[in-house]
DNA sequence: CGTAGACCCTGCGCGC
DNA sequence: TGCGCGCAGGGTCTAC
């Protein structure tokens, strides 16, 4: 469901909410996640601290209280994450809910279970774990094309997959992959060994567009992305080529083409896209 | 070493 | 109306 836009969108809606709140106790109702949720450790290094602040690295969202540790969400496919009044009753799918000391509960609900939710050690979200191996913020200064260029040397492969790959860049998803692409008139396709200074210049531009435009528009909500608040995303209406095979190019009105990609679906136009 | 594909899981929409 | 199939925004693991 949610890539590095629905992830800051959502940060962006529970920030108000959380920060000052203080953790009460915290619910595991239903453990089975990508890795077993461990109530003990969460409720450890949670429990009884107030929320300092909300954060995201890569498609986690970061709740940090004090005492130095962390709370990380990742919401994989069909995560959910909404603050609800504590006396809801729980939902299908609802794996995890941390009870807050205003009554409301924060609530983690997601049926294909791809998701994760562990508590960690503030000072390792830098580099332990699941995040050592992340690469570049697409929205920090340190991206460019440069970095995509030197990320590239000795790799081989269609550019898709390579923006795809959290060591290239962190965030990029299947939407935004397809539609940076297109915005940057690169082929999916394409080898990276085959493109010049210039256009991985304009791929890195148009990742920032897109990620961006896509967050000042609520996130893109195919079909079930919803912020903290439940609301639902803009942002599909202004996808080019995702989930468009055979509707015409915006640019060129060639039938929007797919095909598929390390077994994830690539939209582009043949035509636009070289 | 790198890349391509299978796989994890449930739900939904579509065609028959 | 009911059923089977394909597909879904995530990441990781294995085979080559």
């Amino acid at each position: 469901m949610p890539e590095l836009p629905e992830v800051e969108v959502l940060r962006r809606s529970l920030e108000p909410y959380l920060v000052g709140e203080e953790v009460r106790r915290i619910e595991v109702r239903s453990p089975a996640l990508r890795e077993p949720l461990d109530a003990a450790e969460l409720e450890r290094r949670l429990a009884g601290h107030r929320i300092e602040r909300l954060g995201r690295r890569a498609k986690y969202l970061l709740v940090d209280v004090d005492g130095g540790s962390t709370l990380a969400v990742h919401l994989g496919m069909s995560g959910r994450l909404t603050l609800v009044p504590g006396e809801t009753p729980p939902e299908r799918h609802e794996h995890l809910a941390i009870h807050l000391a205003s009554g409301r509960k924060l609530r983690l609900r997601d049926p294909r279970r791809f998701g994760l939710a562990f508590a960690l050690a503030t000072a390792g979200v830098a580099a332990d774990g699941p995040f050592a191996h992340l690469g570049v913020e697409p929205l920090s200064d340190r991206f460019s094309g440069t970095a995509l260029r030197e990320a590239a040397r000795g790799r081989r492969g269609p550019v898709k997959p390579f923006l795809m790959d959290a060591r290239t860049v962190v965030g990029v998803g299947n939407i935004y992959a397809c539609e940076a692409l297109y915005r940057a008139g690169i082929h999916p396709s394409r080898s990276v060994a085959r493109i010049a200074r210039a256009r991985w210049n304009r791929l890195a531009g148009a990742v920032v567009e897109v990620l961006s435009d896509a967050i000042s528009e609520g996130g893109t909500t195919l079909n079930d992305f919803r912020n903290g608040a439940g609301e639902s995303g803009y942002f599909q209406v202004s996808l080019a080529v995702y989930g468009r095979e055979g509707e015409p190019c915006p640019t060129c009105r060639a039938p929007i083409r797919r095909r598929v990609h390390s077994n994830r679906s690539t939209f582009y136009c043949p035509r636009c896209q070289r």
